[in-house]
RNA sequence: GCCCCCGUAGCACAACGGAUAGUGCAGCGGCCUUCUAAUCCGCAGGUUGCAGGUUCGAGUCCUGCCGGGGGCGCCA
C-alpha cells in the first residue's frame, strides 16, 4: 500500500529508527548506518535509543560523548518536540503532540488502520489435526486456535494462506475402529457416538481389544485389510470418516474456526506417495535397512547410549508410521502448491520428531533452503498437579463440555448485567463471550509456553480476558448509538490531542500495524493479546476521565468520537485477526 | 544415560542484551444523581532456582549444579 503517513509508517518505532539510522551515518561515518537504533519504549520519555552506548566501544569514544554528537545530527523535526541525554547516555525522545494527533488522524482514516501489506507469499499452515474416531481434548483446542488465529493474521497482511488440517485417519487404531464399527452396527446408538461422544466410542472399542482376544485378532486382520484396500473395511473406514467430520464441524463451529471440508488434507491422503517417497530416499542412500526397518540416520541425533536416533520410514512389516506421511506433507506443499513458508503448529512434545523431518526434507532436496519452515509449538497442557494432562477414563475432558461450560457462564453474568436484553440476544451474546473468553486464555499466554488447566480462570470474566476486551469495545459502540452514529465507518474528524489520557489513547493506536506485522513475522498471537489489552485498558482510562458526548465543546467532541471510532475498529479488527467475535452490546 | 523446553510476587503469566523487572487474579483501601461499575483510581507484594562467567550493561547469552516437564526403533 502506498505510504500516505507523512513521514512513513505511523508507528514513532517505526518513524523514528531510520531517523536514528540517519542520524549515526551523519556523526559517525556511513560504516555505521547499520547500527541497531536500539529504539526502546521508555518510562521517561514516548521511547529512547539507547544506540549510544551500543557505539562506544567501537567508537572509542565515553558513552555520553556519543550521545551528544548522535543528538547533534539528528533532525526529528515535527515529530519530537524533546530530545533529551540522560544516564551514561539514554538519547530520550518525546513525540510531539502535534505529530501524534496528524498520525493517529491518518490511522482513524485508513481503511487498514496502518497495516501494511506484505509482499504475498504462500503458506500452508498445518494445524488442529484432530484424529478420526477420537475426542479432541485440549491440547486440540490450543493447535487449533492458535493455527486459526495465525491463519487469519498471515491473510491480512496479504500472504496467500492453505489450511491444512493433518487430520489422523489412518494408522493401526483404524482396525480396531473398523472392527467396532462393523460389530456395532453402523447405524446402530453405538456408532452415533462417533459424532456426539468420540471418547466413548473409542473407549469401547479399546476395552474389548484389551480384553478379548478373539476380538483383538480380528482387529489385527482389519489393518491388514484396510491397508490393502479391502472393499468393505474402506466402506467402513470412510463411514467412520464421515461421522468425524461431523462431529469437528460441530467443534468448529462452536468455537468460530475457519476450518472446513475443503482443509482436511489427512495422513490417509498421502497413502499412495509413500512407498515412491521411500524407494527415492532408498534408491539415494538417505535411508538405509536397520533391523528390517528402513530408516534415516541423520547427523547429530542421537538416543540412549549415544546410538543415533533413526526415523523410520517404513516398519519391518512393510507398513508406514507418520514419520513417512510427514515427509510426504513437506514434498507435497513445496512442490505442489508452491509453498513460500510452511508452518506446522503441532504439540512441543514433537520438537525432535519434526526437527528429523525438516532435516531429512532438506538433504532429501525436498525443502529448499529458500523455503521456511516453522514448528509453532505448542506446549503442554499441564494439570493442576503440573503433570501432563491426558485424556484417559476418568477424565470428563470433552472438548464440546468445556465450550458449553464457558457458554454457560458467560450467561450467568450477562443474565444478572443485562436482563433488560432479550432472550435471543443473550443466546447469541453468550456464545460470542464464553468462546471468546477460552480462545483468549489460549491466545494470550506464549504459545509455546506450558499451560496449566485452569477451567475458572478461562472462563472468568475479569481481568486480562477476552470479555474485558470485548466490553470496552460494546461500550465504545454504546456511545456511538447513543449519539446515532455508527462507530464502523473510518472518520474524517479532525483529532487534536490535548489531554494526556487523549495521548495515550493516540499513542496506543499508532501501534496496531507493527504489532499485527510482528505477529506476523514471529507468529506469537499473545502479543496482539498483550496488545489489545493494553489499548483496552488505556481507552477505559479515558473513557473515565474524557467526556464524549457530552464533551466541553464541539470540536472536543468531534475528535474525541473519532478517537473512540478508531479504537473500535482496532479492537475489531484485533479480536477478529484473533477470531474472537466483538459483540454489539454486553 | 543422552537430547530438548522450562524455573520470574501467594497464584497464573509478560518483558527484540538496556535505566527503578511489568500485567492480571487473589489481598487491603477508595470512586456510581454524570456517554454501560464486566469499568476506573490507590496501597501492598521480588536476592528473576543456586553458583560462576561473558558484557559498559544479564531475567535474557555461556558453563556447571538443583528442581519440574517432555522426548529418545517399528503407536500416531
Amino acid at each position: 500500500m502506498a505510504r500516505h503517513y507523512p513521514g512513513g509508517m505511523p508507528s514513532p518505532h517505526d518513524t523514528l529508527a531510520p531517523v536514528i539510522s540517519a542520524a549515526i551515518a551523519a556523526a559517525f561515518g556511513d560504516e555505521h548506518r547499520g547500527a541497531d537504533p536500539v529504539l526502546r519504549s521508555s518510562q521517561f520519555a514516548d521511547l529512547q535509543s539507547n544506540a549510544a552506548l551500543a557505539l562506544a566501544k567501537r567508537l572509542g569514544m565515553p558513552p555520553r560523548e556519543v550521545a551528544t554528537r548522535l543528538v547533534q545530527a539528528l533532525d526529528v523535526t515535527g515529530v519530537c518536540e524533546r530530545v533529551e541525554i540522560s544516564g551514561p547516555g539514554f538519547v530520550n525522545l518525546t513525540l510531539a503532540d502535534s505529530w501524534i494527533a496528524a498520525m493517529v488522524q491518518q490511522v482513524a482514516e485508513d481503511p487498514r488502520l496502518g497495516v501494511e501489506v506484505a509482499p504475498a507469499l504462500v503458506v500452508p499452515i498445518d494445524y488442529s489435526a484432530p484424529n478420526v474416531a477420537k475426542e479432541m481434548h485440549v491440547g486440540h483446542l490450543r493447535t487449533t486456535v492458535v493455527g486459526d488465529a495465525l491463519a487469519r493474521t498471515l491473510e491480512h497482511l496479504g500472504h496467500r494462506v492453505i489450511r491444512q488440517n493433518h487430520v489422523g485417519d489412518w494408522g493401526t487404531n483404524f482396525g480396531m475402529l473398523v472392527e467396532h464399527l462393523l460389530e456395532v452396527g453402523e447405524s446402530s446408538e453405538a456408532a452415533r457416538l462417533v459424532e456426539t461422544d468420540p471418547n466413548a466410542f473409542y473407549q469401547a472399542a479399546r476395552v474389548k481389544f484389551d480384553g478379548d482376544d478373539g476380538f483383538a485378532d480380528r482387529a489385527r486382520a482389519r489393518v491388514v485389510a484396510l491397508q490393502a484396500g479391502d472393499g468393505e473395511t474402506v466402506r467402513l473406514w470412510r463411514s467412520l470418516y464421515e461421522m468425524s467430520k461431523h462431529y469437528f464441524n460441530r467443534i468448529y463451529a462452536a468455537l468460530d474456526v475457519t476450518l472446513t471440508d475443503a482443509d482436511l488434507a489427512g495422513e490417509s491422503t498421502y497413502n499412495d506417495d509413500l512407498p515412491g517417497l521411500c524407494a527415492e530416499l532408498q534408491e539415494r542412500g538417505i535411508a538405509v535397512e536397520s533391523e528390517g526397518a528402513l530408516c534415516v540416520f541423520l547427523p547429530g541425533f542421537t538416543g540412549r547410549e549415544g546410538k543415533p536416533v533413526p526415523l523410520i520410514v517404513r516398519k519391518s512389516d512393510g507398513g508406514y508410521g507418520y514419520g513417512t506421511t510427514d515427509l510426504a506433507t513437506i514434498r507435497h506443499r513445496v512442490r505442489d502448491l508452491d509453498a513460500d513458508r510452511l508452518i506446522y503448529v503441532v504439540g512441543a512434545t514433537q520438537s525432535l520428531h519434526l526437527q528429523m523431518i525438516f532435516a531429512t526434507a532438506r538433504l532429501a532436496g525436498w525443502l529448499p533452503e529458500d523455503v521456511e519452515v516453522v514448528h509453532v509449538q505448542i506446549g503442554n497442557v499441564m494439570g493442576e498437579d503440573r503433570k501432563l494432562l491426558r485424556t484417559r477414563a476418568g477424565d470428563s475432558l470433552r472438548l464440546m463440555a468445556l465450550i458449553e461450560e464457558a457458554v454457560e457462564a458467560a450467561r450467568g453474568v450477562l443474565d444478572e448485567a443485562r436482563p433488560d436484553l432479550p432472550e435471543s440476544t443473550r443466546h447469541t451474546l453468550a456464545w460470542q463471550i464464553g468462546v471468546g473468553a477460552i480462545k483468549f486464555a489460549d491466545l494470550s499466554v506464549a504459545h509455546d509456553s506450558e499451560y496449566v488447566f485452569d477451567l475458572a480462570r478461562m472462563v472468568s470474566l475479569t481481568g486480562n480476558t477476552g470479555p474485558y476486551l470485548q466490553y470496552a469495545a460494546a461500550r465504545i459502540r454504546s456511545i456511538f448509538r447513543a449519539a446515532g452514529l455508527d462507530a464502523s465507518d473510518p472518520q474524517a474528524r479532525s483529532i487534536a490531542v490535548v489531554e494526556p489520557a487523549e495521548r495515550a489513547l493516540a499513542l496506543a493506536l499508532l501501534e496496531f500495524g507493527s504489532v499485527v506485522r510482528q505477529v506476523g513475522a514471529d507468529l506469537g498471537p499473545h502479543r496482539l493479546c498483550a496488545y489489545l489489552f493494553e489499548l483496552a485498558q488505556t481507552f477505559s482510562a479515558f473513557y473515565e476521565v474524557c467526556p464524549v458526548l457530552k464533551a466541553p465543546d464541539e470540536a472536543t467532541r468531534q475528535s474525541r468520537l473519532a478517537l473512540c471510532a478508531a479504537t473500535f475498529r482496532v479492537m475489531e479488527q484485533g479480536l477478529a485477526l484473533l477470531g474472537i467475535a466483538t459483540p454489539d452490546q454486553m
